[in-house]
DNA sequence: CTTCTGCAGAAGAGCGTGTTACGACACGC
C-alpha cells in the first residue's frame, strides 16, 4: 500500500470510529473528506510530511487542517497514530461491520451495542434469535426482520459493480421506463453518471404524465426480487443480481435540479448548496430558490424558482459554467479553469491497441478491421502478444515478421481504415523490453505493457516502468500498472515519475478502456493531463463488442479532463501517422 | 474537524420514506 493510502485508510476508519462513539457528525465528516482529498492526490505524502515545512505544506491542502496534518506528520514518522490506537481499544472492530448492514446507521448500532452488547456481525445474528435486539425501545419486529433479511443479502451479494457491468442494465432500465405510457424524460445518474470506474446502486430519474403509473411499472418490472421503498415519488428495489435501483419521479419543469441532485456526488450538492447560501438563494432537487429565511422547503410554500429546469440555467445562476458530470468530485471542479470541451466518443479516430487471432484475439486480421471500421474508427494497430506471453500465444521474433507483412497486406485492400502493423510488447520485471531493438524497429505501433512479475515492489515498477517509457522505440504505455479492479492491486509505480518519463521519451500513457482495468484510473490521468503528458484510449479490444468499451475509457479521460489536444488517438489520422513515425 | 471572517467563534445541505407509536427519529442519498 502506498503511503495515501494508507493515510486515506486511517481517516476512513477514523470517521467510522468516531461516528460510532457518537462524535460531532461534522468532525466526521471532516474526516472523510481528508480521507477523499488524500485518495485524490497523486504526489506522496509521506514525503511531504517528512519535510521541514511539513505543516504548513499539508495544511495547504484543501480540507486538512492542523489536527489532520498532525496526525499524518505522526504516521510518517512512527507508523502509526495514536489518536486511532485509542479509538481502537475503546470501540469493539467488529463494529464496522455491523455498520454496513444497510438500514442499520451510527445511531442504531451505538445503542446495539452500547445497550445490548452487540459488538460484531456475529453478536448481530445471535442477539436477533435470543430476543436481546426484541427488548429495546423501538426495536420493533418489523425492523428486526429487515435487519435479518439484509444481513443474509449481505451475505450472499457482491460489492458494488464495475462500470461495464452497470451500464448495459441501466440502458435497459430507461428503455424499460421509457415504455411506460406517460412517461416523459429519463435518465440515469449517480455514479453511473459520472463515469465512477464502479458504481454501487442505479439511480434512475423519470418525468411522467402519470406518476403512479411510471412508479408501479418499476416497482412490478421483471427481475425485482424486493421492494425497498414504495413512495409518491421515489421507489428502490433491489434486482436479481443484487443490484439496488432508485427511482425518482418529479415534475418536468424541475429536471433540471432534480438530475443534478441525482447525479451528486454528494459532496459537490453539498458545496453547490453551500455556494447558493452564500448568494442569499437555497438550493434542493425541486430548485433553486430565493431564502425568504422562512421555515420550511421553499416548493411547499409557493415559493418561485429562479432556475429549475436545466442544469445549465442553475449552474449559471450560481455564477458556475455548466460542470460535466464526471468532474462533480467536490475537488476542484469551482474553480474557473475547468474545460467545456472535455474528450467525447465521438472524438476517437484511432484504435491504437487490438489482438487478433495471431495471438489470443477471436478475429483475424481483415475481420479484426471491418469490425473497427465499423465501430467508426480510420485507423487500427494491431498490437499482437509478444514471445514471454506465452498463454496469450504470443508471438516469436519470426511469427511477428510475417504479422507484419500480413497486416501490410490487408491494409492495401481493405477501405476505409488504415492498418498499422503493431506489437503489446511485454515489459520485463527490470524493464527491459521483449524484442530486440531491431525487431521493434520495423514496427509502426509499440505498445509496450507490463503483464507479469505485477507485485513488485513501487521503486522497482517505477524504474520498469520509467525505462520503457524513455525507450525511443515505445510509442505508449499500455495498461500501466496492470492492475484488475476489485481482484488485482497491481504496480504501484510513482506516477509523477512515470508521467515525466513519458514526456521526456515522447510517449503516450495509455487509459485501457477495459471495465476491468480502466488503467491509468481517473487522478492518473489527471496528474497526466495537467503535466502535459500524451494519452492514448485504447480498448485492447480481443473481439468485436470490445471496442464498445471506448465509452468506458473516455468517462475515465473525462474525469481526468482530458481534451482532444491530449489524446492521441482523437488526432487526425496524418497528425496521428506522423507523430508515430517521428516518435520511435 | 475545517473554513471563514467577525481572527474567536460561528457555521457546517436538504429531502422522502419507513418505523414506531402517532410526532419524532434514523437512514440514505
Amino acid at each position: 500500500m502506498s503511503t495515501n493510502e494508507d493515510i486515506a485508510a486511517i481517516f476512513e476508519e477514523l470517521a467510522i470510529l468516531l461516528e460510532l462513539t457518537g462524535a460531532n457528525g461534522f468532525r466526521v465528516n471532516a474526516h472523510s473528506k481528508v480521507a477523499r482529498v488524500v485518495e485524490g492526490l497523486t504526489s506522496d505524502l509521506g514525503e511531504l510530511a517528512r519535510s521541514d515545512d511539513a505543516l504548513k505544506s499539508l495544511e495547504a491542502i484543501d480540507g486538512i487542517g492542523k489536527s489532520s496534518a498532525q496526525k499524518i506528520i505522526e504516521f510518517a514518522a512512527d507508523g502509526s497514530v495514536k489518536d486511532l490506537e485509542t479509538l481502537r481499544a475503546s470501540v469493539p472492530g467488529g463494529l464496522r461491520e455491523v455498520m454496513k448492514v444497510p438500514g442499520l446507521g451510527p445511531r442504531t448500532v451505538r445503542r446495539l451495542w452500547q445497550e445490548a452488547g452487540i459488538e460484531s456481525l456475529d453478536d448481530l445474528e445471535a442477539g436477533i434469535e435470543d430476543g436481546r435486539l426484541e427488548a429495546l425501545p423501538r426495536m420493533g419486529r418489523k425492523t428486526i426482520d429487515n435487519i435479518r433479511e439484509s444481513i443474509e443479502f449481505m451475505k450472499t451479494a457482491g460489492d458494488r459493480r464495475r462500470l461495464g457491468t452497470a451500464m448495459p442494465i441501466a440502458e435497459r432500465l430507461v428503455e424499460m421506463m421509457q415504455s411506460v405510457p406517460g412517461v416523459r424524460r429519463v435518465a440515469y445518474a449517480g455514479s453511473l453518471r459520472r463515469g465512477q470506474e464502479t458504481i454501487g446502486d442505479l439511480d434512475l430519474l423519470v418525468t411522467t404524465d402519470d406518476p403512479a403509473a411510471a412508479s408501479k411499472a418499476f416497482q412490478s418490472q421483471p427481475g425485482v426480487t424486493r421492494i425497498l421503498v414504495a413512495g409518491e415519488t421515489k421507489s428502490s428495489v433491489r434486482l436479481e443480481d443484487g443490484i439496488q435501483v432508485d427511482l425518482r419521479v418529479v415534475p418536468e419543469e424541475v429536471w433540471g435540479a432534480a438530475l443534478m441532485y441525482f447525479t451528486g456526488s454528494k459532496d459537490h450538492n453539498v458545496a453547490l448548496r453551500e455556494r447558493a447560501i452564500g448568494r442569499g438563494l437555497r438550493l434542493n432537487e425541486y430548485g433553486l430558490f430565493p431564502d425568504d429565511g422562512e421555515d420550511g422547503s421553499p416548493q411547499s410554500r409557493g415559493v418561485v424558482a429562479i432556475a429549475s429546469a436545466s442544469e445549465s440555467e442553475i449552474y449559471q445562476a450560481l455564477d458556475l459554467p455548466w460542470i460535466p458530470p464526471e468532474l462533480r468530485v467536490d475537488r476542484d471542479e469551482f474553480e474557473l479553469d475547468v474545460p467545456e470541451d472535455l474528450i467525447t466518443v465521438e472524438d476517437i479516430r484511432a484504435e491504437l491497441h487490438s489482438h487478433t487471432t495471431a495471438s489470443d484475439g477471436r478475429l483475424t486480421i481483415e475481420e479484426l478491421a471491418v469490425a473497427a471500421r465499423t465501430a467508426g474508427r480510420t485507423v487500427l494497430a494491431i498490437t499482437d502478444h509478444s514471445r514471454s506471453s506465452a498463454q496469450a500465444n504470443g508471438l516469436d521474433e519470426d511469427r511477428l515478421r510475417r504479422h507484419a507483412e500480413a497486416i501490410r497486406e490487408a491494409d492495401g485492400k481493405i477501405e476505409g481504415i488504415r492498418l498499422l502493423a503493431g506489437s503489446e510488447v511485454d515489459i520485463h520485471a527490470d524493464g527491459s523490453l521483449d524484442y530486440d531493438d531491431d525487431v521493434l524497429a520495423m514496427l509502426d505501433v509499440v505498445v509496450a505493457s507490463p503483464h507479469a512479475s505485477l507485485r513488485q515492489d513501487p521503486d522497482a515498477a517505477t524504474a520498469r516502468l520509467c525505462a520503457a517509457a524513455r525507450h525511443p522505440l515505445v510509442s505508449i504505455i499500455g495498461h500501466p500498472t496492470g492492475r484488475l479492479i476489485g481482484t488485482r492491486k497491481g504496480l504501484e509505480p510513482d506516477i509523477e515519475a512515470l508521467i515525466s518519463a513519458a514526456i521526456e521519451g515522447g510517449t503516450a500513457l495509455e487509459i485501457n478502456a477495459n471495465p476491468y482495468r480502466l488503467d491509468l484510473r481517473d487522478t492518473h490521468v489527471r496528474a497526466a493531463v495537467d503535466a502535459g503528458c500524451l494519452i492514448s484510449i485504447n480498448t485492447d479490444a480481443h473481439r468485436a463488442e470490445h471496442l464498445e468499451f471506448i465509452r468506458y475509457g473516455v468517462l475515465t479521460g473525462r474525469r481526468g479532463r482530458l481534451r482532444v489536444p491530449g489524446c492521441l488517438n482523437a488526432w487526425p489520422d496524418d497528425r496521428l501517422l506522423e507523430w508515430l513515425a517521428q516518435n520511435r
